[in-house]
DNA sequence: TTACATTTGCAACTCTGTTGCATAAAGAAT
DNA sequence: ATTCTTTATGCAACAGAGTTGCAAATGTAA
């Protein structure tokens, strides 16, 4: 599906900008920063850009994640998710050394039994060391 | 052993802001915030906590891990940590309430086994739901 | 094509973290 | 105890990330 019709079908406006900002995190299943996706947009505002991941993540078009060194990255979602209800419940890796997120669809998540008192509802893994590219 | 001894046998001077923040951290296993932290240290200006933290880090006093929310937090060493080798391992646990964020010792680290080309050097887990006095 | 609702760009602001520099404090030598 | 040297502290100034208010521009549907 086009990134058009992707963001009619969240209810939201399709502009120009929304649909340069889905375009470009289409394709390679890295999660992106601010940082990263500015230069990569031309001529688009910081401040539309932080409200259009935000709009985004909302309606379920992108998921957040936070990088090892604090940095804020967002990446498409692949599973269905919906307004206020994300399945993206993956794995990420970290390159220690290009600095890359990679969303690791497909890679089973470990069930942890926790002290009495403690109930989890999710759990959030991040792992580090040389990617594809880097070895 | 008291903070000014511990922060001695690091090799760092013992000054009054060193074993107040030390002694601060000293009990409960909770990673705090500089936001949190802050107000506990009475005078000491901010710059003057980032430093005390981020050199407390290098010599393995203190461990440093990003929550949810991204918030920056330091908990105490517990494992021999030395100048630039962290053996803190562990998971930690974010509770959804109280944004308190728990080092979970003496759980156990599932190993996660990744595609062809990536390999892993570590991994960083935060468990999210509620805590056991949130419950 | 007009009219309405939403989005965008800009200014201003907060919060986090870093660096340079003069002063204060710690530790060692005398 | 006093001096000396090194390190730590406080302050100012700055850079980056993220938020909010508001007027102008744009999208959509009538
Ligand atoms: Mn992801
Ligand atoms: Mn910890
Ligand atoms: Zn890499
Ligand atoms: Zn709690």
């Amino acid at each position: 599906m086009n990134a058009a019709q992707e963001i009619k079908d969240k209810g939201l406006k399709v502009t120009t900008s929304r649909v340069k900002v889905l375009d470009i995190l289409q394709p390679d299943g890295l999660a992106l920063s601010h940082m990263e996706l500015e230069p990569m947009l031309g001529k688009i505002d910081r401040i539309t850009l932080y409200r259009i991941l935000n709009d985004f993540e909302e309606v379920g078009l992108v998921h957040k994640v936070i990088d090892l060194d604090g940095v804020t990255r967002f990446a498409l979602c692949k599973h269905n998710c919906t307004t206020h209800h994300h399945n993206d419940n993956h794995l990420h890796f970290n390159c220690t050394a290009c600095h890359k997120m990679y969303c690791m669809d497909n890679l089973p998540i470990a069930t942890v039994s926790l002290p009495k008192g403690f109930t989890a509802t999710g759990q959030s893994t991040i792992i580090y060391g040389l990617c594809s590219g880097c070895n």
